[in-house]
DNA sequence: TCTGGGGTCCTACCACTT
DNA sequence: TCTGAAGTGGTAGGACCC
């Protein structure tokens, strides 16, 4: 166990939301709501101003629309996200080789690692100087944990949000979890939470109170004995730079339920040809394909082949969703269908092709030349143009802006940039000529160059 | 209008092998 | 030859996380 709070954590705070607000001047102050505008969405991210009025991530949009109705609602612009991420990483990595990214928006990093931090004074300043860097770099606001183990650093973090910087001193763990509740601890959700409450233990107090014996009769070995240790305060993990994939899938929710069977199988032979090139492009390729469907009733069941070698070839992995498909009873309809790939390699089976063909007994989609064959409703649509509420424009006239609404012919537009104030509303026919897609704009002009870390010679505090 | 998408890890069960 | 125990790999589902 380190004896100094050298981990950091960094969470960024309502990070999609947060971009947002700073790209779009008319929605700083105002409660932002980024996530899925579908039928079927969820709350990826709700600023602060939004989560006043109890909206949260996860929460279907629509319970979201009757909380607060007036909020912005936005779709995630992944693109921009990324890039601020990467900015954000960097500036991590120039504290320690030892960074172990969790999401676009969360990190860990071993300070001692990498020599920038070897005590609770180092640490601080470190957490200090990194969250002013993140503010000039990308113009938001994150917020830092620090503590000795991976796990109270977290949960540092999560106290000091938004915008706040917790060191928990070691010597003071127990004391400081003791009276928290048990689902403060990572690994407790909704489920475990409830089975400890049924047992009687709703504190951390609770847990260590109740025995490794208890918990682990309560939640099986791992769950228990993990749980247990953590809350003690044991938490060993280390800080890992490179995490290997060990799955790659794609899935899709449908608006609307789908019944008819071609049209299911024309779905998974679409996810299978997305999957694989997701496969490729990560220079991957997989030994066991699943099948995942959920049924109108929310009910999910998942199916499985492992071949006998990997592959990433778009005919193999087509024929074992298709095989998977065939005894799965969808009367009723299905809600989401899935394909993935698990057991992977970064290599492949060559001779698995010829293999599968020779088992199918027949030739397929190689001969096919499009990596991605349309449905034909597809081919069939006419080339209108989509405005997804939230992403980047320019309009000829006006100059560069952000859509605000679409619908009925009509697309609603506000021409504003990170650096301007609150900008003009126009709306346009959606087939405006001026009108087209634009890349976002930067959040921050002129990026400063950040200083290296002082030397750590451990003095001028 | 109930419930996204992309992951990880664990457990239970079954078949098969030794 | 039969039987049972133990280990292993595949499969399915559940819980959790961001």
């Amino acid at each position: 166990m380190r004896t100094a709070p050298t981990i950091l954590h960094l969470d960024m705070d309502a990070f999609y939301a947060s971009v947002e607000q700073a790209a779009k001047p008319s929605l700083r102050g105002k409660a932002v709501i980024v996530g899925g505008l579908g039928p079927r969405g969820v709350v990826a991210t709700a600023s602060y101003e939004a989560r006043v009025f109890g909206v949260h991530s996860a929460m279907p949009m629509a319970q979201a629309r009757r909380l607060a109705p007036n909020a912005a609602y936005l779709v995630p612009r992944f693109g921009i996200y990324r890039r601020i991420s990467e900015q954000v990483m960097s500036l991590l990595r120039g504290l320690s080789p030892l960074v172990e990214p969790l999401s676009l928006d969360e990190a860990f990093v071993d300070l001692e690692a990498g020599g920038a931090a070897w005590d609770e004074e180092s640490a601080r300043r470190v957490g200090v100087k990194l969250r002013a860097d993140i503010r000039a770099v990308t113009g938001l606001t994150g917020s830092v944990g620090l503590a000795a183990s991976k796990m109270l650093a977290k949960i540092a973090s999560e106290q000091a949000k938004p915008d706040g910087l917790t060191l928990i001193r070691p010597g003071t763990e127990r004391a400081l979890l003791g009276p928290m509740p048990v689902r403060t601890l990572p690994g407790v959700g909704p489920a475990t939470g409830d089975h400890l409450r049924r047992a009687g233990i709703t504190t951390i107090d609770e847990i260590a109170e109740a025995g490794e014996d208890e918990l682990v009769r309560l939640l099986g070995k791992a769950h228990g004995q993990a749980l247990y240790a953590m809350a003690l305060a044991h938490d060993e993990r280390p800080v890992v730079a490179e995490r290997e994939a060990k799955s790659v899938s794609v899935e899709d929710t449908y608006d609307v339920d789908i019944h008819d069977r071609l049209r299911i199988g024309l779905e998974v032979q679409r996810l299978a040809d997305r999957c694989v090139r997701r496969l490729r492009d990560a220079g991957l390729s997989g030994r066991t394909i699943v099948l995942k469907v959920r049924r109108y009733d929310f009910s999910t069941l998942t199916r499985s082949e492992t071949l006998r070698g990997p592959t990433d070839d778009q005919a193999v992995v087509r024929e074992a969703a298709a095989r998977l498909l065939e005894p799965v009873d969808t009367t009723g309809g299905v809600r989401l269908l899935g394909v993935g790939v698990s057991g992977l390699a970064d290599y492949t089976q060559e001779d698995l092709f010829a293999q599968a063909h020779l088992a199918a007994g027949e030739a397929t989609a190689e001969e096919r030349p499009e990596a991605e064959e349309p449905l034909a409703e597809e081919q069939a649509a006419p080339p209108e143009r989509v405005w997804l509420a939230g992403h980047d424009v320019r309009h000829g006239e006006y100059g560069p802006g952000w859509v605000q609404g679409s619908g009925l012919g009509r697309v609603t537009v506000r021409f504003e940039t990170p650096q301007s104030g609150p900008g003009r509303v126009r709306t346009f026919s959606v087939d405006d000529p001026q009108l087209e897609p634009a890349d976002p704009l930067p959040l921050v002009l002129d990026v400063p160059e950040i200083a290296e870390r002082p030397a750590p010679t451990g003095t001028g505090a």
